[in-house]
DNA sequence: TAAACAAACTAACGATCGCTCTTTAGCAAT
DNA sequence: ATTGCTAAAGAGCGATCGTTAGTTTGTTTA
């Protein structure tokens, strides 16, 4: 940031969005409470009363970062569950949760942790977004079960431990890291199909994507081996 | 809270627990940051200064609490992890992770939630708590691709997983709600072992507690059934 | 009975918070 | 060249924060 201003009309909405990308960083790395408009603004290069000529605002522009991301992570899932097969749709859809909680972390990230800091109204609105996420993944569950593809478990409770265990990649998850979000995203659509799969409804090998081949050569060599 | 105190020596130590129980209260309900000293003492029934005859700072305070969990969490999982079969000590392990997360869901929730709060040295040391005790689960899940009873997942992303799946319990897990705490670690800890389970190395039945008997009585009532 | 002490109370300090209001600078259209 | 509009600066309000200091109260100990 700390670019240099205009005045008038042809600053454009540069200094909007601005705002935005600094509350993100501020938000994500220091929490909502933590953060003061100050910083935010000096972050920007303005004063702080000019933030108001783009913001309503301290919580409004937090509660408008949290449901962005919670709308496209919905359109996103959306298209994806047009997926004909039970089995490959519930990989999908844990696939590009994960894809989608690595890319956009610290909007995935606020909206998880700063529930909190909105009021009645903004958290009601949240709320109601986050529980038809969940309940995209309860009625795979329950359609998987009723194909009797996956074993019958508690469909709530294992929706919150997909859920759980794919959404906090968005709080370790780093481009920089050993594994790519691809790779990670096959690790955890793995391991959740092997979780729910029904034995009895044969082999779910072609469903995974990490395929163990060579079981035989497991050795105690394994411990100090490099990916 | 707000018992008629007492004054002088005799005043025992019940103020200074109060005060501890209060507080856990509110950084669990509204965050470290939006919980106020006043706040607190009003809760206690005593003057906002009163407070600094018991607690040496607002950060110390929440350090406490994070650092007592975390020295009992790890207490707790080390007797646990006495277990000679592998396969049976990842399950207890699980298992008692949420067990402990729905006991003492609001520290819990708080150590996982406030880590930001703490000052240098105080985020250091509960960093280095739970790097301790991610190791743990770390250990046996190579332990077990060892023995071949696992696959051979990524230790470290699963590990992540599985502790996110089972952590996120404190968030939602209430005592009065459908299912008891007991059923719910049994749900995980099936589920985990399932996840990580070498289908090479056998049977994976007797190490389950929720055992699916009745496949054969799947059917397309299931959908609306009551548990 | 009197000294010692713990723990409460009251009062206030300095800093900082979100936010408002007024003024001013710069660009576009007339 | 004048006018109008947008977005900046700048000053400051009222509230609240964590913390400190000095004083008072009541209990325990000698």
């Amino acid at each position: 940031m700390a670019v240099s201003r205009r005045r008038g009309k042809a600053a454009g909405q540069g200094t909007a969005d601005g705002i935005r990308a600094v509350a993100l960083d501020q938000f994500y790395k220091h929490g909502f409470q933590a953060t003061t408009l100050r910083d935010i603004a000096s972050r920007v290069g303005i004063q702080v009363g000019s933030l108001y000529n783009h913001i309503t605002s301290k919580s409004e522009l937090l509660f408008d970062i949290m449901e962005t991301v919670m709308l496209a992570l919905l359109e996103d899932q959306r298209q994806v569950a047009q997926e004909p097969d039970v089995v490959e749709r519930m990989r999908l859809l844990v696939y590009h949760h994960v894809k989608f909680h690595g890319e956009r972390a610290k909007e995935v990230f606020i909206g998880n942790s700063e529930l909190r800091s909105l009021n009645r109204t903004q958290r009601a609105r949240i709320v109601s977004l986050r529980n038809e996420y969940e309940h995209m993944f309860q009625k795979e569950l329950e359609d998987g079960i009723r194909q009797g593809k996956f074993l019958r478990v508690d469909v709530q409770v294992t929706a919150f431990g997909i859920l759980a265990m794919t959404t906090w990649v968005s709080s370790w998850y780093s481009p920089r890291g050993r594994l790519s979000l691809e790779e990670i995203a096959d690790i955890y659509s793995d391991m959740v199909l092997r979780g729910i799969w029904n034995p009895a409804a044969g082999q779910l090998q072609t469903h995974l994507r990490r395929v163990e081949r060579d079981n035989a050569k497991r050795s105690l060599a394994i411990a100090g081996a490099p990916k």
